[in-house]
DNA sequence: CCTAGATGTGGACAGTGTTCACATTGCGTG
DNA sequence: CACGCAATGTGAACACTGTCCACATCTAGG
């Protein structure tokens, strides 16, 4: 497999935003081959530099690991408003349901489109207590998460659920997604043709927010 | 950390049982350092022996990772048939219920007393199609995931699930399980007291099996 | 213009999985 | 019982990884 020489011309000592490139070079490694591909040598070598240069921009691989992270729950959180932007009929009570179960399944739509950058971004969301990082969001200005609580809020303001069970119910649903996300990517579903998981998702989503309600 | 010798006399040329011995130190591994510290060449140091030893067990560094994980998942197996073994008080659905619930508590509590082997485990299940490895059974013979069906089944010899629901049911359940061991191992929830995520877990497995009755 | 700080290089080091020729040993066959 | 073969373990190599270092090169501000 060949790294496409990208700057035939020799570039300049300096790259201009090495950072930058070192990222999309992150993602794209991801998208090939998974957290596994994502390998720091690998992409200053796609970025036409050398190994150390990267200690420039990262403290280390786990760092560009989480920048490639970040990147992916950017695109997370725009795959979940592209679903919920689809939401539109019903009263209120249907909408606010249908509202959340496009949470679960932009979660799971960006999941299946792109398994290798979902890992990465799993393993950033998950490794660290990342309090330091400025969180990835949407174009609505939220992160994944942040969306599925405003999802769980409205029930809530709609009174089919209560207050106290908010934190519980939005554990579950998370919970839930990110299972079903993770077996239909590299679990035991992982061999169901893509219109059949989409189905699935959709019973299993459907069966999850079914069951929250009283 | 040093690794304890565990033989001061020296070894006779051939091991005995290295395999065993292999898998052994593995589990350890894992234990102590989750899928990272289960390393090929930490393994045969702990067994006292080369690294180039373990080729004459295992085919490769992930070879040996399966075996590791098939010992996990056999002790994830025996850790719901012990909750089930509780399940003793109530109706015919009531017991039902509790059994399909103890399911997804054992494979959470499994997940939370050593969330290291719980990464190789699921490693194993979900990295192959391992239809090759005999699988990892628990003490009645059933591996966890047949313990689950079996748990949906009874539910539907009560009528209370249509038999075509039974799969969307048990990826259901599954998803949600395995979801909420993620997040409480490595996931946001990692950093709750034991008691805390225990009282979690049994919340969102009574939500999540509440929804799935009609 | 010219120097200080930022950025990239090349080479090193330790650790990993993997392979290979070779050493050692246990065991079944004569 | 002896012998030889197959099984098992050794040590050194290779390519790859992350990480660090002295050094080279460039950019920007006084």
């Amino acid at each position: 497999m060949l790294d496409l020489v990208q700057d035939a011309i020799p570039r300049p000592y300096h790259h201009g935003d090495l950072r930058a490139a070192l990222v999309r070079a992150g993602v794209e490694l991801a998208r090939e081959g998974g957290l596994a591909a994502l390998t720091l040598r690998a992409a200053t070598r796609r970025a036409g530099v050398s190994a150390g240069a990267a200690y420039r921009h990262f403290t280390s691989h786990e760092d560009l690991t989480f920048a490639v992270g970040a990147v992916a729950l950017s695109d997370m959180a725009r795959s979940i408003e592209r679903r919920q932007a689809e939401v539109v009929s019903g009263n209120d009570l249907e909408r606010a349901l249908a509202m959340l179960r496009a949470v679960g399944l932009g979660y799971i739509d960006y999941a299946l489109d792109d398994p290798g950058n979902f890992e990465v971004a799993m393993f950033g969301l998950f490794t660290l207590a990342h309090t330091s990082l400025e969180p990835a969001r949407g174009d609505r200005g939220l992160t994944p998460y942040e969306l599925l609580v405003d999802a769980v809020t409205h029930l809530v303001a709609l009174d089919v659920l209560k207050a106290e069970q908010s934190f519980t119910v939005a554990i579950t649903c998370w919970s839930t997604v990110h299972g079903f996300a993770t077996l239909a990517t590299r679990g035991p579903l992982r061999e169901l043709p893509r219109e059949a998981l989409d189905e699935q998702a959709d019973d299993v989503v459907r069966t999850l927010v079914a069951g929250l309600l009283p």
